[in-house]
DNA sequence: TTTGTTCTAGAAATAATGTTCTAATATGGG
DNA sequence: CCCATATTAGAACATTATTTCTAGAACAAA
């Protein structure tokens, strides 16, 4: 069993990208290094593209950030894969090297800072935020995700439950 | 590294659970029997209660049984971190035992059917009725769990992005 | 070219994990 | 109580993974 399930191992790196065992671990100083430098550039990937939609003026406040899900699936599939379909627990964990924990959390803080703002401009609350901009974004993706693309038409009902629960409780200035 | 995240170790199991290793494979066999079996048991319990919610009459037909997906956190919040917190292809794989893998074949049937039969009974497309029973409760509940218990509150934001979804669709009878 | 540095390769060493096995212990029927 | 069967325990074994290590290739600067 070369590959099992759910888990990377090296072995199946080596055979995946032709690198060998020695120039992984030289880069990556470890599994669990390469496993973090994975996650934190596909954040950063994302983050880029939401925090930009998030501050985009629009008709309805934080609808294009909120789409950006859908989309980076598209525009970025592999990365979105490992954003979508890994549960941030298992490329991350306690013997993650620190200095890629710290930077793991400096981004956190600055999503989370980016919403904090969002929320306080628009009155939102905040569980409604997140519900909308990455609970339903990221349900309805998974629908799809290992497997099938993310369908253009997947947008449209994404921005439905989008203003479903955000319009009602937005504070219009 | 006793317990690695992410993937369900023999040596967990015993630690956790007191339960000897002999026993665990006189009981299942295989570690993918004891992941299937645990699989299996979660989905029963899941699928009874959603298939009774989806046959159940109402104001807005599914409506219960999307709602099904945050009441089954709370009921059964042990049974639903397996559903909510683990992909099925961490439990179940090609050398899932034979006889699992059919049972498995068959409750996917049963539902699936059970979708089918409502999508043909109210005419909404299948990738709606997914979106609105499956992907958009999930998404909800994943940003509480695990962690957190699922609050009430989130009930009443799955039924605004169902109806969102669901009713432009609806062909009422 | 020479020299030093960085990177690559893959076998060997180390470590962790899954499974088997045998003896001991419970359990239930007669 | 006795026996047969089912279950438990955990050490020993086999398998599979990660990491280290050494030798050599690529590369850049002088």
């Amino acid at each position: 069993m070369l590959v099992r399930d759910g888990e990377v191992r090296m072995q199946s790196v080596v055979a995946e990208t032709g690198v060998s065992v020695g120039s992984l671990y030289h880069r990556f100083g470890s599994r669990e290094g390469l496993l973090a430098r994975a996650w934190l550039d596909t954040l950063a990937a994302f983050h880029a593209r939401f925090l930009a939609a998030l501050d985009q003026p629009g008709d309805v406040p934080g609808l294009a950030a909120a789409l950006e899900t859908p989309r980076f699936c598209r525009a970025e599939p592999d990365k979105a894969l490992i954003l979508v379909c890994c549960r941030r627990s298992e490329l991350i964990s306690d013997d993650t090297p620190e200095a890629l924990q710290a930077e793991l959390a400096t981004a956190n803080d600055r999503v989370m800072a980016a919403i904090d703002a969002f929320c306080r401009r628009t009155g939102l609350p905040l569980e409604i935020a997140r519900l909308g901009l990455i609970g339903f974004p990221l349900g309805a993706v998974k629908l799809y995700m290992p497997g099938a693309p993310v369908p253009e038409a997947l947008d449209e009902e994404i921005e439905r439950a989008y203003r479903a629960v955000v319009l009602p409780r937005l504070v219009s200035s």
